[in-house]
DNA sequence: CCTCCTTGGGAAAGCGCTTACCGAAACGGT
DNA sequence: ACCGTTTCGGTAAGCGCTTTCCCAAGGAGG
């Protein structure tokens, strides 16, 4: 870049020298400026509009306040609720964050955890479940360790199997919770939408539901569960599956609310009424679907406070690691999946 | 950071000079390096794991690739549909984008662009409009003109008055079109909730939308436009007052999705029915909420496209400056804004 | 056989900042 | 009056890389 505006500027405009400009600037620790020569220097600066180089600095000093997240896809609400947080939180402690979006691109967390060590970020959040390719979470693990061993501090979400500090949501117990409450509403002719089969997201939240069936003594057909992506189309796609091989389930769980969106679609443009014709529960609580018709019942994550929390475990001193953090869920029970008549 | 390694022991574990190994990883150019020991340069870096350090990079060559993103609120899907696309094109072009969300707090854009430039960003979008506080546009343009004086290139998005590269919607001309479909159907008891009276982009759809009905004889009366936030909440607020001031309307028109569906939790928390009760059109056709029920009515904005073409008009090169981008939008008719049976 | 290019490696000068370390001045205690 | 402390500004050594300039070696041309 041309023409910025040094430090050397500032100090030879104040008449000091630059290590009196930078220690006047920076108010440096156990060292005093005087104050005539302090309001020199901020002066020269302020006239200057001096602004300071973040590259020399963060060679000077050997750290940045940089934190860098690696998340799946910004545009899914599920993540960037999560990014949402990480970056309040980042803000309240003067972090700047830099963002790589995966696109479920096998490899890329490590190839942007690599950049991020690059910028000597201080903090890296990685968010976002993989089970599968085990060679691809070795190599992560390896990249995570390398940037921890340089003194960087990382958290991942999701992701439990990582040498680092973890927040993993409680899948299992709150799919079973809402099992359970499901079948307190009288419902008993369950499919699952179950999202992409590599991904312990997906997975743990099958297990929990099964386990809530399992305790009331029913269980789910290998046709009653169908898998795909963990998208819109991925739910509507699974959902029409669903029907052409057994119309007569009533009540369906997808594994997250962006799927059991895509499936309410699917459902409608079968002609099934809703919630009438077939109760729906989903996963997450993404706010911007709060909204949908009838009311989607699901299971409530903090997202936003999940990505929070990350970047506040990355800054705790002192402590013992790699620490692991368990966040429940909380079921929310709407209109779609109304009470059952019972049988008579 | 302690202990990453540096080319220093890259250099010498190869038995070569600094020069040279630097050379041979980056392949300098009009400059060749010896095969052999490009070779072995390689292979020791590889063996050492080396990671060149990206702020001496950016300090040796006065230049980063970095960009710059600035918006109002990462959760909100108008804004991460447009930072997906900046990223992905980002991405494309190796570069590493660091975001920062304002929470629109006035200043925070002026702000942020000033960490942008500390970083020696090569590229800076700001998404996100504002016409009021005229000081603050001021000093976000003052910084931006900064920024591109030192190299930069800024884009901005839905600020046609900063002096730089520019992408506008086409608010009024979408919001016309819209009208005109709307008067089409047959509705003429028209109201609008008009989101924040100080955000150009919700000033300029009202704008078309007047203009469309003035077109066909018909206006809006004051107490048929009801401003609020530009959030879900904003518009189950404003179209509960919109209620209490005349029940009568018989279509509303949102001036962003989000507003929209908060207006259709409203209407059916009222005990309105939908679509028979009234007819609702939003703006954007946010694509995580292209399913709620009856489906929107809406106009398309390429939200995604326009992230990725503001990246790629800061990469353009040997053109003059700044240019004017408008994007248009199209009318998508869905069921929520039925034919009304013309009156007898 | 000597000179002039060409090829390719090395030394070193920064890039803009922070931070020991040094030294001058001012002050108080004895 | 002298010496030990403070106090506070300046000097300079890096941080890890790129890149210019210089120089040695080897080949071609006269």
């Amino acid at each position: 870049m041309t023409g910025s505006v040094t430090l050397h500027d500032v100090a030879r405009r104040a008449g000091v020298s630059l290590a009196t400009a930078s220690r006047a600037l920076n108010g440096s620790a156990n060292r005093v400026v005087g104050e005539e020569l302090r309001e020199r220097v901020l002066r020269a600066a302020a006239e200057l509009r001096y602004s300071p180089n973040a590259h020399a600095q963060a060679m000077a000093r050997g750290r940045t306040n940089i934190v860098g997240l690696s998340l799946h896809d910004i545009a899914d609400p599920y993540f960037s609720a999560v990014a949402a947080g990480v970056m309040r939180e980042a803000e309240a402690h003067g972090l700047l964050v830099t963002m790589a979006s995966t696109e479920r691109r096998p490899g890329a967390e490590t190839d942007y955890v690599g950049a991020f060590r690059r910028h000597w970020a201080s903090v890296v959040v990685v968010v976002g479940s993989r089970t599968d390719d085990r060679a691809a979470t070795d190599q992560l693990a390896e990249e995570l360790a390398a940037f921890e061993a340089e003194g960087g501090r990382a958290v991942a979400v999701s992701q439990p199997r990582l040498p680092v500090d973890t927040i993993s949501i409680d899948n299992q117990a709150g799919a079973r919770d809402l099992g359970h409450a499901l079948h307190d509403l009288g419902h008993r002719r369950f499919a699952v939408l179950a999202g992409p089969t590599d991904l312990l997201t997906a997975t743990e939240r099958v297990a929990g539901f099964r386990e809530a069936l399992a305790r009331h003594g029913g269980r789910l057909a290998p046709e009653h569960v169908v898998s795909g992506p963990f998208t819109r189309d991925g739910g509507y796609a699974a959902m029409r599956r669903l029907l052409d091989r057994d119309p007569d389930v009533t009540c369906v769980f997808a594994v997250n609310d962006v799927m059991a969106v895509g499936a309410m679609a699917a459902l409608r443009d079968r002609g099934v009424d809703l919630p009438a014709g077939m109760a729906i529960a989903g996963f997450d609580d993404i706010a911007t679907l709060r909204d949908v018709n009838p009311g989607l019942t699901t299971v409530r994550i903090p997202l936003e406070e999940i990505g929070a929390l990350a970047v506040r475990l990355a800054l705790d001193d002192g402590v013992a690691r790699p620490r692991v953090h368990r966040v429940a869920g909380e079921v929310v029970l709407r209109a779609s999946t109304p009470r059952l008549p019972p049988p008579r």
